[in-house]
DNA sequence: GCACTGCATATTGTATACAATCCGATTGTT
DNA sequence: AACAATCGGATTGTATACAATATGCAGTGC
């Protein structure tokens, strides 16, 4: 199954190594990872589907343009979703769900570090991973992450102007507390309020880097 | 582009002619569609990104099986999202989406005549998905959609059964009373007991009909 | 100089051919 | 007769060949 070829892809997209906008030549692809066509097709055609490509017909695939607007848009569907998903985790979640919370809560990186972004992000779609799967409904799950994944390429877009880990970090702390007491309001208050945190400081962070 | 191939299949699923858990054979399709394997792979590839297939390697798409738990999962998960886009419809709406919620609002159909489900259904859809596009995020569209299609299986499987259209006609021009008012906490609240009495209605036809 | 047409090339969309894998039946052994 | 190994057909996964469409450039007329 060609979910390998689907990754690669998708960390170039997500990493800003095949940036916004830009067209994409399918020999030069399947040429680059020793595939035909045909399984590179695919894996475009799922990543189009998740919103990280676009397809003009007979003109191809091209890296899905990014813009404040979406990125806030994008915020607000996460403020739909996230709040919910940690009541429900609340209501649900297990001592093994919330040990993996605590295992993914901490994000450190390094400003001007490049190599720092992944571990930073992957650490924090981690707990926000953990979290939705607390709530036991695979479909919220899907949804999230789905809308983690359009996420976290405009963080690391967004990652060299600098960024303060260690509020998200605190926020993290006090989500898993609540949760772990049972406290669903509060739960859902801390994670409208912890994208809200994100969504500006992200935001700042694009214009800085220029974008409209 | 093969749009066409996908939405053909894409009916057939959801109107229970390709019935939950068979599998799929790729050349009887394509045979049947006069197209080769290659355009039919991509339509059944987007089908399974969606949730209406599932892709077994080496194996094989089969129609995605069908339980009462499931759809109370996505029961929960439209009474995340929607109540919510309701809210922000409330606040957003134009005149022209007010118009439109009332021309799709109108759920007729006559019981024991299959043709008329696909006109209640087509009508509920096409109700939720104007209010959902007066949030004026598209990307929460998407989410909406995606839940609507998964929703839509179950009712025509459920709907032999008998189902009571006027309640939910009443209830779709409460919400549009609501959002017209700019009545925004009660636009969410119509609309989560819209879906909640809609859930009952229909795994009380579904358990009817011998799922478990 | 500029706009427009026609052709050549590049690229995508589709069909077909081949390889890898799975499933069931058959056969041989105990 | 029961069971395991193996073989053959069927089906999916991949590669390649061909058709349809778009893009860029040269050339022509004004």
């Amino acid at each position: 199954m060609p979910t390998r070829l689907y990754g690669l892809i998708k960390h170039r997209v997500l990493t800003g190594q095949l940036k916004p906008g830009v067209r994409i030549i399918e020999t030069e692809l399947s040429a680059e990872f020793s595939v035909s066509r045909t399984p590179l097709r695919e894996a475009l055609n799922r990543l189009a589907h998740e919103g990280l490509l676009v397809l003009n017909p007979y003109k191809g695939y091209s890296v899905t343009p990014l813009s404040i607007a979406h990125f806030r848009e994008l915020c607000e569907l996460r403020r739909i979703l996230e709040p919910e998903a940690a009541a429900l985790a609340a209501a649900r979640a297990t001592a093994e769900d919330i040990a993996s919370l605590r295992s993914h809560a901490v994000l450190s990186y390094t400003p001007k570090n490049p190599n720092s972004y992944g571990d930073y992000l992957r650490a924090n779609g981690s707990f926000h991973l953990a979290l939705v799967r607390s709530t036991r409904n695979r479909m919220l799950e899907g949804m999230v992450m789905s809308a983690l994944d359009r996420h976290q390429r405009p963080c690391y877009l967004g990652l060299d102007v600098g960024i303060d880990s260690e509020t998200s970090t605190q926020e993290h702390f006090q989500i898993i507390t609540a949760v772990e007491q049972r406290a669903v309001d509060t739960a859902r208050r801390l994670m409208a309020a912890h994208i809200g945190n994100a969504e500006e400081r992200i935001s700042a962070s694009l214009r800085a880097a220029g974008y409209a």
